[in-house]
RNA sequence: UGGCCUAUGGUGUAACUGGCAACACAUUGGUUUUUGGUACCAAAGAGUCUAGGUUCGAUCCCUAGUGGGCCAACCA
């Protein structure tokens, strides 16, 4: 009943099963769980992309949920930021909640698991419950307290509400199983003593409920039908169940849905952190300007980059939903910003490392405002006017007293098209002392018609404004910059992320606006930064345009990696190529087959008898495999191997089987 | 007494109920181009971790290994 087969990724095949099964559409209902302890990043994006994502496809309503139990850590800036990140992102939630909304709730389920017997006070300290909790591979032991009469306990977990024992004294633990092999369930704690202020209840609780207590049973008074998470929460599924089992029991009816936890594996990205923790710490240490930083993997850094939330929810898409460990490489996401800014972004001419040029047969008090076309993947962007003069800057790195025709660009005695202007020719240049060139005369032409090589892009010098350009490079230098064990992250700090220069820009670029997207011709995307002021304008550089002329140059790495692949395709021997052949061969059409058998015939003259004998004892189910040795043995006959027991018992035991292809061949010997 | 996940080209994700392993990025060519961009065309790249088993047939189901990940915060 789906739509033209678009293949759903995991979470998407349980909820189809879920609705297959009597769970009705109206029930669904999902959450995106962020705890106000710092800002998004891109890989809270894949969470919520997921979880908005799905309630976009099945018209179900997505809760944003702040998931804030621990108040030593969690702040109201958090939550304006994570509000405005998804609202940025294009997603609408159905309702905002918090945690502490449901405290009151938590406190009187808590009471009644008292009263049950399945949850009680421990008086230890937290390094002797930690000890009592053995490791993975050692069972815990139970406390001395795990026994205590439900009356003590309530009278204890009261008081502990009413302020009356100082933090780390008690806390309340559930009663489960000191020897379950999984350690969350040997009675894991639900609520510890902290006097702490609360961003919103401010001091009306000193007993905070922890997040296995919290979570689940959120999810369950929220009425969450599918409560998606990352990998590491996977261990947790179990007590997920057990106190939904009984928080279930004692609301069952007005509260008839209970929630199922699934968990996907979370985003990483080549050459970034994603730790909120060690992001923190990139702020603190000023490493960055702030959380907003453009370098940083945060949605707002994005943001002020000049990611569009468009690429990011593509980025998203592509990099899909499953269970194992991934690194996603960043050239996905560069990809998927160049894709949505090229069909967006106006083009202009603007000069980064200006070197000047003469054009020595061009009136000195002449200018002209040539046409320029604004966007050629858009016809509704029109057009605009770019002065030219006598005096203009070019790329330095456009020119060359001399140089290869593989080099497009402006060289001595070469022409070249200037972008929406005139075809000019280097005739001479001039130097300083220490023997740079320092100006360029060339000579125009009017005729435009012609047919060269290269277009740069320049700017007319007397009309340019200038503006500051920040040009990023990764922030960290390594791949995985928090994977190794010994050394830690901030080791592999990049100290060349950030270059700032002076850009050169075509007049019509004067009045931007904070945020504004260009293309820089030839160059890449940059934005307007935030930091920018009407008379002070700054621009990020977004992304680069692909380059291939870039690639050119070097690249060892390459060859590298070409010849290790090589290597391993010769360690491949052909007798297991052979035996994959066979796996396959009675599955294959005919005329596969047929090219198959080639490729057999051909590889078994580089094997030897000794390398096939022992595939002559193959099962006698594996019929594709015998055919494949069959072929094999008749090219070794062939080529002078002599018959023996051995071979003619192999022969004779294929003779009789029911397979004909393997009957056929063997016929043929 | 350890438990639970997981394994498909360089990367990521698919392959529906077992039936010729597909798509995207990256890579390499080519065509077009007033951006060495875009667009378009093409090529190359895995035979699905290993060993068994079930089956006419296994990436898919079963068993056992091996590699990787997660779990011992009064964090979430």
């Amino acid at each position: 009943m789906s739509e033209e087969t678009k293949s759903l990724n995991f979470i998407e095949h349980i909820i189809e099963e879920d609705l297959a099964n009597g769970l009705s559409k109206d029930k669904l209902r999902f959450r995106f769980p962020p705890e106000p302890n710092g800002y998004l990043h891109i890989g809270h994006t894949k969470a919520i992309g997921i979880s908005f994502g799905l309630g976009e496809t099945y018209g179900a309503p997505v809760n944003l949920r702040f998931d804030d139990t621990n108040p030593a850590k969690e702040e109201q800036e958090y939550v304006d930021a994570i509000k405005r990140d998804i609202a940025w992102l294009g997603y609408k939630w159905e309702n905002e909640l918090y945690s502490s909304d449901y405290f009151q709730k938590l406190y009187d389920w808590a009471i009644q698991m008292i009263k049950d017997g399945k949850a009680y006070v421990d008086s230890q300290s937290s390094e002797v419950i930690a000890k009592q909790k053995g490791t993975p591979t050692q069972v815990g032991t139970n406390g001395p307290y795990r026994n205590r009469s439900v009356e003590e306990n309530l009278d204890l977990f009261q008081g502990m509400k009413a302020g009356e024992f100082p933090a780390g004294t008690h806390i309340l633990r559930a009663k489960i199983d000191m020897e379950d092999p999984n350690m969350l369930m040997r009675d894991p704690m639900m609520y510890r003593i902290m006097y702490a202020n609360h961003h919103r209840t401010g001091d009306e609780w000193c007993i905070y409920p922890m997040y296995d207590w919290t979570h689940g049973e959120s999810d369950y008074l929220e009425q969450i039908s599918h409560s998606l998470c990352s990998l590491e929460f996977k261990p947790h599924r179990k007590l997920y169940d057990w106190f939904k089992e009984h928080v279930y029991a004692y609301s069952k009816d007005k509260l008839p849905l209970p929630p199922k936890q699934r968990e996907f594996a979370r985003l990483n990205l080549s050459y970034t952190i994603m730790s909120k923790r060690k992001l923190l710490r990139l702020v603190e240490d000023g490493v960055v300007t702030g959380w907003d930083d453009p370098r940083m993997p945060t949605i707002s850094g994005l943001r002020r980059r000049g990611y569009t939330p468009n690429s990011i929810r593509q980025f998203i898409e592509k990099v899909g939903v499953a269970k194992r460990e991934n690194v996603i490489d960043v050239s996905l996401l560069e990809f998927c910003i160049r894709e949505d800014l090229n069909k967006s972004a106006n083009r202009v001419m603007a000069v980064l490392d200006p070197i000047k040029v003469v054009i020595t047969n061009y009136p000195e008090d002449k200018e002209e405002w040539l046409e320029a076309e604004n966007n050629q993947e858009d016809d509704s962007a029109g057009f605009r006017k770019v002065p030219f003069s006598r005096e203009i800057y070019i790329e330095k790195e456009d020119f060359k007293e001399e140089a290869g025709n593989k080099f497009f660009r402006l060289k001595l005695g070469g022409e070249v098209r200037l972008k929406n202007a005139y075809i000019i020719k280097a005739n001479s240049v001039v130097k300083d002392d220490k023997g740079e060139v320092t100006e360029i005369h060339c000579t125009y032409d009017e005729d435009t018609s012609k047919k060269v090589k290269g277009t740069l892009h320049w700017v007319s010098i007397r009309h340019a404004i200038s503006v500051e350009v920040r040009e990023y490079d990764r922030l960290f230098s390594h791949e995985a910059p928090d994977s190794n064990k010994e050394k830690s992250f901030m080791e592999f700090i990049n100290p060349n992320s950030l270059k700032v220069r002076t850009g050169y820009l075509e007049p019509s670029l004067a009045e931007v606006k904070v945020g504004e997207q260009f293309q820089f011709q030839r160059l890449g995307y940059f934005n307007v930064d935030d930091d920018s002021k009407p008379d002070a304008l700054v621009f990020n550089k977004t992304v680069g345009l692909r380059d291939s002329w870039a690639k050119q140059k070097p690249k060892p790495q390459n060859n590298n990696q070409n010849k290790n692949k090589q290597q391993s395709q010769q360690q491949r021997s052909a007798i297991s190529v052979i035996q994959q052949f066979g796996k396959k061969y009675t599955n294959l059409p005919e005329e596969k087959q047929l090219k198959v058998k080639a490729d057999i015939q051909e590889l078994s003259k580089s094997v030897s008898y000794d390398e096939l004998e022992p595939l002559f004892g193959t099962a006698v189910k594996k019929a594709g495999t015998r055919i494949a040795v069959m072929i094999s043995l008749k090219i070794l006959l062939k080529n002078g191997l002599e018959r023996n027991n051995t071979i003619n018992e192999f022969i004779e035991k294929a003779l009789e089987d029911k397979n004909e292809i393997l009957v056929t061949e063997a016929s043929e010997i």
